[in-house]
DNA sequence: GTCTATAGCGGGATAGAC
DNA sequence: GTCTATCCCGCTATAGAC
């Protein structure tokens, strides 16, 4: 018993440093070297425990693609009015994403510089479960007249983008723009109203 | 003077095969000898005329980044009514690049990566020379009351979030959704076009 | 299970012949 | 200018002692 825990926890350590280290410098940058030192073990512990790097990395990869994708869709699913919903889909994504900014990034990059190999890694959740409910949703306020007609997918994509992509930005604006982090954030703060709004009157029917 | 020609051919030749690989495969997993191979030349002539093989890739991003900073304001300085204006913006990114998709991830990437070296390489334009005859624009059509009052910076952003994300995605979609290349093309199509009149309809006063 | 030492390969860069 | 041969380093993985 105290063995197993001692194992758990060993693993631990080295995922937790390999994970800060592939999201912050990607897989090629990352050494097993780099993650023996910043997880106080050595080279020899992390082939034991996960057979190669490659084997770490996939592993590292299934549960950040599965936060990431828990993090878009949370509240899709909602019962809230639709433009409450709207609200705290967008507003709950960029919130999430303050702690580990780099995270979208990383999952797009690293997916598509090896599809093949990480499809095989990754559950694919069933668009028809996790769209449909706003489909019928969205369908039924287009039948009200609340809003306008609009293709679901589209629309989707596009909130996805306007949530996205700001975060992505966030992990270089700082320089380009010569903010300190803080600065940032208020503006992300800000934006993220301004989207929020955005939204709603694109689809709205006055 | 022939000396001359043949000198600009081997550089152009590496310059070509390094771009199509860095942009494909990244810094670290392009080789000098991937890049020797693929402009048929050797590793020597590529240290011969760059000096190194970070130095080859600071010119290549160097270039690649003014090409997609070029790419993304093309027409924000245009004098068509700001409607026609926004459908521009947006139709000429989204066509400008069915080319090379791989750009803005491969830019904002490597960028990311080591923003305290390649800031350097890279010439910013001055925000209110950029963006500030479009603002001058929006402010003149709030005046006139054919749209909502709006963040000009906020909105900016909005604009490149909805333009550049999808193409971004396109680079993975064929292989999440299982699409082949040509079909992920319409859907970029049509998205192009929900884009513009989302756009416009989230600002414009009804 | 843990560690040290090392095998073995692939990388960037360059010396030196032509 | 161009090429071949090679240096030397840093990487992953593992053998083998404890």
């Amino acid at each position: 018993m105290i063995k197993d825990i001692e194992i758990t926890d060993v693993q631990q350590k080295i995922i937790d440093a390999a994970r800060e280290l592939f999201i912050r410098k990607g897989l090629k940058e990352t050494t097993v070297r780099d993650i023996a030192n910043a997880s106080g073990k050595n080279i020899a512990m992390i082939n034991y425990y996960f057979r190669s790097k490659d084997n770490l990395f996939e592993t590292i990869f299934e549960g950040s693609f599965e936060k990431l994708i828990t993090r878009v869709f949370a509240h899709i699913d909602s019962d809230l009015p639709l433009f409450e919903l709207i609200d705290k889909w967008v507003c709950t994504y960029y919130d999430s994403l303050h702690d580990d900014p780099k995270l979208p990034l990383f999952v797009i990059y690293e997916f598509q510089k090896n599809p093949e190999r990480l499809i095989r890694k990754i559950r694919l959740k069933n668009p028809y479960q996790t769209f449909g409910k706003l489909a019928i949703r969205i369908n039924k306020e287009v039948e009200k007249g609340t809003i306008k007609e609009i293709p679901v997918s589209n629309f989707i994509l596009s909130v996805i983008s306007l949530s996205v992509f700001p975060i992505i930005l966030s992990t270089v604006a700082p320089t380009l723009l010569g903010l300190i982090d803080d600065q940032y954030k208020e503006l992300l703060d800000g934006h993220k109203k301004f989207v929020v709004d955005f939204i709603i009157n694109a689809i709205k029917k006055e």
